[in-house]
DNA sequence: TTGCCTATTGGTCACACACCCAATAACGTG
DNA sequence: CACGTTATTGGGTGTGTGACCAATAGGCAA
């Protein structure tokens, strides 16, 4: 006698079931690729039916985009939260989350969603919204860092901009084997060099 | 009365045909993406039955780091050719050819491709093999320039890793609406920077 | 010309996907 | 307690994929 498959019907709130999908198609999206955001996918985790999913996101896209958005939400605010420390603190402890495994699963989902970005719209739509928000955040902090005369640089959005692209360049490499030494340094030197930093401060 | 479905086999020399696949599964990589690239899709536009593609590549992922490569190989053959001009000319070909639809096409492919790897080994392999490829081309190129004075760099492998990185940043925007100015510039600049040479020459 | 080799066909199989829909059961409200 | 809303199920449809295979026919060599 196998265990009895509990075909019991669980019925939840319809805020926190929608939240607990969401939830459970990020950490598919995080640790297997936004592909692998399925209804069926999803459902299984959740021990649950397929047409589940289906009557919460009748557009499947529609919840992969969801998934992406709130992973790379929860991201932003642990690299670079809301914080009373001088913008170069904030840089130091941004730059000292952004290595190891786990970020490595982040770069891993950005790439993933910027090349799935070319056919899918409402994807695309998320992407570029929260590389907006990247980017204002980052913008604060090194606009803060002027201000403050603790970074040097003429322009905050610009120095913003370029290393965000550095950043990008390197996790290029995410899956492709090791990342070269040279290539993986780049990234802090251009913003030492953008915010007007000796060598090594970050 | 349709045109016949012309249904007579025409029966090629092996190689030409394994060629003439490999060719059509690149066309087909570059304009609509790497997971286009199926055996029916490639079937198709030869005008021929999905069961010859299988017979000339038992595993489709084959095909597909083949039409990569393929596609990757003769890209950088028009971009840095063998040629006689100096250094700086060569690059000032490269970046001049970097811009406009078409490498916009190849910077999709090198995405696809990247995030692919992800999944498959075969590929991987191949986007290992194209990027080496590339860093030792410029690398050599580098070095030239830096024999001949024209260039001021300590290491032309270091130099080609980080002009790689950023041109890697950039492209990682195609498929996300517009590329701001400033990220834009970021290659051309990184390269000045590394080669030592002035703001505007390239 | 005969006969072998294999390029090529045509079809099937199993699988995974999104989407749709009718039936059902849980829950809140009267 | 009865009723209506809706979260949830179960199943079906259609499409796309890679892989596999027996039968066929084109071309080359003896």
């Amino acid at each position: 006698m196998t265990s009895s498959p509990s075909p019991q019907r669980i019925r939840k709130n319809a805020e926190d079931r929608r939240s607990e999908i969401v939830r459970a198609a990020a950490v598919v999206a995080l640790t297997e690729g936004l592909e692998s955001v399925t209804l069926r996918r999803v459902a299984e985790d959740l021990g649950v039916r397929p047409g589940l999913i289906s009557h919460y996101f009748p557009a499947a896209e529609d919840l992969v985009a969801t998934a992406f958005g709130a992973t790379v939400a929860a991201e932003l605010d642990e690299l670079l939260p809301p914080s009373e420390a001088t913008p170069l603190e904030r840089f130091r402890r941004f730059f000292g989350a952004a290595i190891g495994e786990k970020f490595d699963d982040v770069s891993r989902l950005w790439l993933n969603a910027r090349h799935l970005s070319r056919y899918r719209p409402v994807l695309c739509a998320e992407v570029n919204r929260r590389q907006d928000d990247w980017h204002a955040r980052l913008t604060a902090v090194i606009a803060d860092g002027i201000a403050t005369e603790q970074f040097n640089a003429a322009d905050a959005g610009v120095a913003a901009t370029r290393i965000l692209v550095a950043m990008d360049g390197v996790s290029t490499y995410v899956n492709v084997g090791e990342i070269p030494p040279a290539a993986a340094a780049f990234a802090v030197t251009t913003a030492e060099r953008e915010l007007g930093l000796p060598i090594g401060t970050l």
